[in-house]
DNA sequence: TCGCCGTCCGGTAACGTTACCGGGAATGAT
DNA sequence: ATCATTCCCGGTAACGTTACCGGACGGCGA
C-alpha cells in the first residue's frame, strides 16, 4: 500500500505547540506534572490538528491500552450476536473500548488454531484482555487474561461463563411433561459442544425421572441451525407414531420445526407443541410466540466482561467458572393434551 | 495492569532457532532470500513456541497490516449487522483480517466526533483501510482509505455505497397503488438521515404521479425502531379515516406496525396491507411474510470491501459513489382492495 | 548569600518489528 | 589462482509512543 499522506504524529503536535514530545505525551495521559496553561495550549493544538495517538505505538510501549477484545466465531449466528450486544453494553459503561475480531463461517474456518492465533494477536499487542465466544481451544498462550463464554468443552484452564444447560432443559421438559406430553421429540445440537450435550442430558434425566423409557427414534441430531431443525422435525413428524411435542436444543432449531409443522399443515400448538432454548429475539416475534428456556445471553456477555475487568485490574476471581441461571419463558407454542386435561379435571 | 507473563517475541524465536532476528522476520514475511532448511527450522520453532507476531509492532514498522477495519454504529440493529455479515464474507475470501470497532447505543454516543476518532485510531495504526456504516461525519483525516455504507448525508468527500432509496420506495408505492390502495400511511425514519429522506420523497412522488393529494396526517415520524413503528401505526390506525395500507421506511418499523395491527384485532393483509424496506431476515420469518423492498444489505457490505481493497491496492475508483439497486420482494402482507378487484374484473 | 525543595519540562532509552545495507561463503568463469 | 557473482544471513536504524531520569528555575528558610 502506498501510504502517501503520512499521519500526524506526536512530534508534529509537539512542534506546533512549541513543547517537547514528552510534554505532549504527559498531556495525553493526563499526568499531573504540567502547568495548567501548557496543558490547555497542547490540548487545543491536539484538537485543532485532529491528532489521534497511534494505537500501535502506544500499545507497544505502554502497559495499558484500555481496549478489550472480543473474538466471535461467526458473525451470522444469533447467539454470538447476542453475546456481543451484552459485551458491548457492558463496555460502554466502562473506560474501555471494544475491538471485535471475527472471521468467516464457523464450521469451515474457525478451528482452535485460529482462535489461539487471534487471542495472541490481540492480547500480545493491542488489548488488555479478550473474551472468546464458544471457544474450542483448551488453552491459550497469552500474556493478558482470557474469559470464555459457553466454551465447547468443560475447561478449567481459563475462566468461563456458562449457563445451567442441564437444569434449563429439565425445566422445559418438566413443563411439557406436566402438560401431559409423553412422546417428546428432541432436536439436538452438535454433540461436540458441551452445551448441546448438557441439554440432551437434561432431556434424558427428565424422562427417566418421569419413568418414561427413552426412544432413540425421538432423538435426532441437528447442528443448531434452522435448516437442520427443519430436517430433524420432518424426520420426527414422519415417524409411525409422531411426537406430540418437540423440544429443540436451541431456538433456531425450534424455528426450523415451526417450518416443518407449517409444511405438514399442523397447527402450533394445536397439533404440535414446541419448546426452544436460548430465547433469541426471534422467539418473541414468531407466531405463535415460542416457549423457550431463556439463558439471558446478553447477561452472559456482561458477566464475562466483569470477570475480565477484574482480572485486568489484577484482582482474583472467587469462582473461575460462573454459571448463569436459565428460566423458562412461557409463550404460546405449547398446549396441554386434551386427554390429560380430562384426566386432571 | 500487571503484565507478568511476558509474551514471546521474535527475539526469543531467533535465539531458539539459532538465527538472527532479521532472518525470523524474513521467514515470517515469506521473503525468498532464505535457505529452505533454515526456513523450515524457523517455521517449526515458531509453531513449537506458539509465537504470534505483535500486531502493534508490525503495524508500526510495516506499510501493510493486512487488516481491514469496520466501524459500526450500534451492534444491536439489524442493518449494521447485515452489513457486517456482508463485509465478513467478502473479507473471508481475501487475505485480510477484519477488526470491528463499535460502541454503545447509536443515539447516545455515536457522534461524528467519535466516528472520526475511531477512523483515525484504526487507520493511523493497525488497519489498511476502514469501512464506516452510516457515518454522519463529513470528512475523515486519515492516512488510509475510508469507504462509507449508507452515509447520513450526501457526501462527496469520501467514497460511499448507497442504495436506490427513492426508486425502491416508488416501486413499493406503485405496487400498493396498483392493488387499489389510495389511502396509504407512511411511517418515516429519522429525518436527519439521507436514506429516510429519500424514501419519503419516493412516497410523495408516487402519490403525486397517481394524482393523489398528500395528507399530512398519513405521514408520521418514526426513528427506524420497532417501538416507534408501533406507536406510529397506532396513531395511523386511530385516524378518523384510517389508511388501508402502511408503507414503513424500514422493516423494523413495519414489524412494529404488525404489532399495532394485532393489538387492534386487524388481520394482515385482510384489514391492513403493510410494506417494509430493507428485507432483513425477520421479514421472511414473520407471519404473514412481509412484503418489502430488498436493498441487499449484505451486498452493500461486499461492494464496500471491493472498493476499499481497490483503494488499498492503489487503484483508482471509476465511480466514487456506487448505487446498489433495490428490488421489491412480494410476500403475503398485502392484498388488493375488493372494490378495486370488482372494478378490475 | 547559600542551599534546599518543589514545579515543570526536555532528553534519552526502550518496546517488537521490518527495511535496508553490507558482508561472508560458496560457486562459476577466466 | 583470481575475481565476479550469487546466495544467505546478520547488523543497524527506524517506526511513534511512554517511562524514567535529571536539569533549570523560582521561592523559601537559615
Amino acid at each position: 500500500m502506498r501510504r502517501n499522506k503520512r499521519s500526524i504524529t506526536i512530534q508534529d503536535v509537539a512542534t506546533a505547540a512549541g513543547v517537547s514530545v514528552s510534554t505532549v505525551s504527559r498531556v495525553l495521559n493526563d499526568k499531573d506534572d504540567i502547568a495548567p496553561e501548557t496543558y490547555a495550549r497542547v490540548k487545543s493544538v491536539i484538537a485543532e490538528m485532529g491528532y489521534t495517538s497511534s494505537l500501535a505505538a502506544r500499545s507497544m510501549r505502554s502497559q495499558r491500552m484500555d481496549v478489550i477484545g472480543l473474538i466471535m466465531p461467526d458473525a451470522g449466528e444469533p447467539f454470538p450476536i447476542e453475546v456481543m450486544k451484552g459485551v458491548n453494553s457492558a463496555i460502554a459503561a466502562l473506560d474501555y473500548d471494544l475491538i471485535i475480531y471475527t472471521c468467516g463461517d464457523v464450521r469451515k474456518h474457525f478451528t482452535a488454531d485460529r482462535e489461539i492465533k487471534f487471542v495472541s494477536l490481540l492480547n500480545n499487542s493491542i488489548t488488555d484482555g479478550v473474551v472468546v465466544i464458544t471457544p474450542s481451544a483448551t488453552h491459550f498462550n497469552t500474556s493478558a487474561p482470557v474469559v470464555a463464554v459457553d466454551p465447547h468443552y468443560e475447561i478449567t484452564e481459563y475462566p468461563a461463563v456458562i449457563s445451567t444447560n442441564k437444569e434449563g432443559a429439565r425445566e422445559a421438559m418438566n413443563y411439557l411433561l406436566n402438560l401431559g406430553h409423553r412422546r417428546i421429540g428432541f432436536i439436538s445440537g452438535r454433540f461436540d459442544l458441551m452445551s448441546a450435550d448438557r441439554r440432551l442430558l437434561g432431556y434424558k434425566e427428565s424422562l427417566a425421572q418421569a419413568g418414561i423409557p427413552i426412544d432413540s427414534d425421538l432423538i435426532v441430531q441437528g447442528d443448531f441451525t434452522a435448516g437442520a431443525g427443519l430436517n430433524c422435525a420432518r424426520q420426527l413428524l414422519s415417524l409411525p407414531v409422531p411426537p406430540t411435542a418437540i423440544f429443540a436444543a436451541n431456538d433456531q432449531s425450534a424455528l426450523g420445526a415451526y417450518q416443518a409443522a407449517w409444511e405438514a399443515g399442523l397447527s402450533i400448538p394445536g397439533d404440535l407443541s414446541i419448546v426452544g432454548f436460548d430465547n433469541i429475539p426471534d422467539a418473541a416475534l414468531v407466531e405463535p410466540g415460542l416457549t423457550t428456556v431463556d439463558q439471558s445471553i446478553q447477561e452472559m456477555g456482561k458477566i464475562a466482561i466483569q470477570m475480565l475487568v477484574k482480572l485486568i485490574e489484577g484482582e482474583a476471581l472467587e469462582n473461575k467458572t460462573i454459571k448463569t441461571t436459565t428460566r423458562l419463558v412461557i409463550r404460546e407454542s405449547c398446549r396441554a393434551l386434551e386427554e390429560w386435561e380430562v384426566k386432571q379435571g
